[in-house]
DNA sequence: TGAAATT
């Protein structure tokens, strides 16, 4: 409805009555009459195959093709001229598409017409211009990463001119102005932008860029709907974006959402909600829709936080931990004096930390808070949360920093150590609300170092006693407070 | 030393 409203706002017919259109008998075939022999292959009039189809727009009800087409045909020879009608009525709906057999006579015509003048009775200008139908330019748009920041736009031109004629090209850039290392490039035809894409995705590496030149088709609509609904998703806290991740419970997360699309939609059309909250619910469905589509293509990657990650068993619980350890570990972090407990154990027989800390659930409670949060909409969620089991008792983290001073990086991290075992080697320290190991896009191989936040700086710090130095095969783990980002130590 | 990103 928002969607319909905005186009229609603009002056033209929105895709239903577009479509709906042309599969009207009444004004369906190419040519209303105009320049058509059949049976006469000769006179079939071609159209190219680049040509634009043309929306007019504030055309009086009184003209019809046969009163248009000489107003247009000085700009070139008319292809289809089909004025558009009502579905039901048949009415005149003081506007029309129009295709020229050549791509030129219609950038001609739009160039003379487009709001030029306006047509007896109409207190606005003629509108010219390509329709809706046409490409608003995705299929020609490319998006471009991993440049260099101190490309410009000509830099970037230099490089995809090659491919075909560039209308725009503009690199993305922060409120700095700064370079986010990206850019889009818009070619005149989808043949080019593809051209450009096998030609120069991957083929080169930019100083200071961390991978190969990245050249891909932009977002298309849905997929930037999809974007925005996870940030804003995220944002709210309310619609946990990665209920996605539930893997086997994507079913369940899904019928959630659309569930809750439709309260929202219920509650707003009631009058309860703002209609920031409508457009909300509206964007909401969408994406549910989207998700049903596979379109969300979500990683169904369940994470090792609540489950058995590699390298650890459970809970198999030596008595007494052994001083040292086949994969190296030495024992217990200097601190680190409680006794083994039941829930994680290194497979190598040795539990090198105290017993859990016992806040340590309290990061999956906070998760859990979005979706229990449902739980105050009563009647449409009492009924899916009889009709599904609950969700499993893991709910990925978000990937977040805390405070100032609550933030560790944690260098020389084993190569197996994935954010699940990060993030076990710091519970014994307090609070942890997110462990983060770095992983080569490239490779998906840890590059051995991470982060770990706490919720308060005390944690941190005992974290930092204990674990700075605890060595681990022939690495000792640096483990320090993260840099902030201003500051500019070169180490 | 929180990956680089979708106007």
């Amino acid at each position: 409805m928002y969607i319909k409203m905005a186009t229609l706002a603009n002056g033209q017919p929105d895709n239903t009555s577009l479509s709906s259109n042309h599969s009207n008998p009444s004004t369906n075939g190419h040519m209303n009459g105009l320049n058509h022999s059949p049976g006469n292959p000769s006179t079939i009039p071609m159209k190219d195959h680049d040509a634009i189809k043309l929306f007019i727009g504030q055309i009086p009800r009184n003209l019809d093709e046969k009163d248009l087409k000489p107003l247009f045909e000085e700009f070139g020879k008319i292809y289809e001229l089909t004025v558009l009608k009502d579905r039901f009525t048949g009415m005149h709906k003081g506007c029309a598409f129009l295709t020229y057999c050549e791509r030129e006579s219609a950038l001609k015509a739009q160039s003379a017409l487009h709001e030029q003048k306006t047509l007896p009775g109409m207190n606005r200008p003629i509108q010219v211009k390509p329709a809706d139908s046409e490409s608003r330019g995705e299929d020609r748009k490319l998006f471009v990463g991993m440049l260099n920041k101190q490309q410009s736009e000509d830099d970037v031109r230099r490089l995809f001119e090659a491919f075909g004629n560039i209308e725009e090209c503009t690199i993305l850039r922060g409120p700095d102005g700064n370079s986010k290392g990206c850019a889009f490039v818009k070619y005149s035809s989808h043949a080019e932008a593809q051209a450009a894409i096998n030609a120069l995705h991957g083929s080169q590496t930019m100083p200071g860029a961390s991978s190969s030149l990245v050249v891909k088709f932009a977002d298309t609509d849905k997929e930037r709907t999809m974007r925005r609904m996870q940030q804003m998703a995220g944002q709210m806290g309310m619609f946990n974006p990665m209920a996605i991740q539930f893997g086997a419970y994507g079913a369940y997360a899904q019928a959630l959402m659309q569930q809750q699309a439709a309260i929202m939609a219920s509650v707003a059309q009631g009058g309860y909600l703002n209609p920031m909250a409508a457009f909300a619910a509206a964007q909401m469905q969408q994406m549910a829709a989207l998700n049903m589509n596979g379109l969300a293509a979500a990683p169904m990657t369940p994470t090792s936080g609540g489950s058995t990650p590699p390298g650890i068993t459970a809970p198999a619980v030596p008595s007494i931990p052994s001083p040292i350890g086949v994969n190296g570990f030495t024992g217990l972090p200097p601190q680190a004096n409680g006794q083994p407990t039941a829930e994680a154990v290194f497979a190598n027989g040795i539990h090198p930390y105290p017993a859990q800390s016992p806040t340590a659930a309290d990061p999956l409670q906070q998760a859990y808070a979005g979706v229990q949060h449902y739980s105050a909409y009563p009647a449409a969620y009492g009924q899916i949360s009889q009709a599904f089991p609950q969700p499993p008792p893991m709910i990925p983290q978000q990937q977040r920093e805390g405070p100032e001073g609550c933030n560790l990086f944690i260098y020389h991290l084993p190569q197996e150590f994935g954010d699940a075992e990060l993030m076990q080697m710091f519970l014994p320290f307090g609070n942890v609300i997110s462990s983060k190991v770095f992983v080569d896009r490239a490779t998906n191989q840890s590059k051995c170092f991470g982060f770990v936040s706490f919720d308060n700086p005390a944690s941190a710090q005992a974290a930092i006693q204990a674990m700075n130095g605890f060595q681990i095969g022939m690495k000792r783990l640096k483990v320090q407070l993260k840099r902030p980002k201003d500051a500019n130590r070169p180490y």
